[in-house]
DNA sequence: ATAATAGTGGGTAATTGTGGGGGGAAATGG
DNA sequence: CCATTTCCCCCCACAATTACCCACTATTAT
């Protein structure tokens, strides 16, 4: 369960430091892809398995479900922690989420997985999503919470 | 499981290296073969044994089983790797992927599989697989993810 | 107050991608 | 059936990258 946010360093070599309390989770591995907005998604790998799994499914032949596919698998990637629990993130994930080198990223909990941000796009989105919510009250009610 | 794009280069003899960590998913042998939208797909020994046999259980009736068929047992080749973990891909192959000798290919991973393409084919496939489902969000509804 | 853990940085050793040479098997032609 | 050529696989080599390991400081917990 990944609940809160953090703000860490990606270090000179494009590593991610995973918080310590997280790490348990990620026992050996971690999947990391592109999320929506701009961010980096970080998955466990058994929820990872179930994802895979759906989008596997897809028949090959058709056109749709040959192209979910190469962009769902394609830009994923299968990290291991180190022994200082971190992993390293490949330059094109790293350019998507707009993080520099030796600059500072934003990591969220969210419950089954974390997403990682950089700290202006996060804020930003952060902004938005507050105004979606006071803006569309309809779509708190299909949620049913 | 294959996850990542990577580029290669194809060496003056046509042989393509494996990426170092996808090596032990083809222990002793691979399955290489034309795929969809001009590129080759390969094969741990295994997946293929599934795949083909779905593709031997459509009616022989219906033309499109019988192109697939076609498509996918004439051209195909059971490669080893060497023990540098490369494969030697048969001109055949490698010209309808059109990729030259001593030229760039790229290496896409999809879970069970891997893909070659060259790479300004990979480019303009992104382009219209991003379009697609831009058109289309109902796809990725329907996965519930 | 002391010990343990966390985040961060860097050095070193192993692995990886890539190229080419040589031996042997298979194919080709006489 | 034999000789020659072609092709394929194994080996070696090397540069670049990667990943592992150790170290240091600050914070947290005992």
């Amino acid at each position: 369960m990944f609940l809160g946010q953090y703000t860490y360093t990606l270090d000179g070599k494009g590593r991610l430091t995973i918080p310590a309390r997280f790490r348990e989770e990620f026992t050996g591995a971690a999947v990391v892809t592109r999320g929506l907005d701009h961010c980096l998604t970080i998955y466990p790998l058994t929820v990872w398995e179930e994802i895979a799994q759906k989008v596997n499914a897809l028949p090959i032949t058709d056109p749709r479900g040959r192209a979910l596919r190469r962009i769902f698998f394609a830009d994923a990637m299968n990290a291991t922690l180190d022994r200082q629990g971190r992993v390293l993130l490949p330059d094109r994930l790293r350019e998507y989420a707009g993080v520099d080198l030796n600059a500072e990223v934003v990591i969220v909990g969210l419950d089954r997985f974390l997403e990682l941000w950089s700290p202006q796009r996060w804020e930003e989105a952060n902004a938005r999503q507050m105004e979606l919510m006071d803006e569309d009250p309809a779509l708190w009610e299909n949620l049913q919470i």
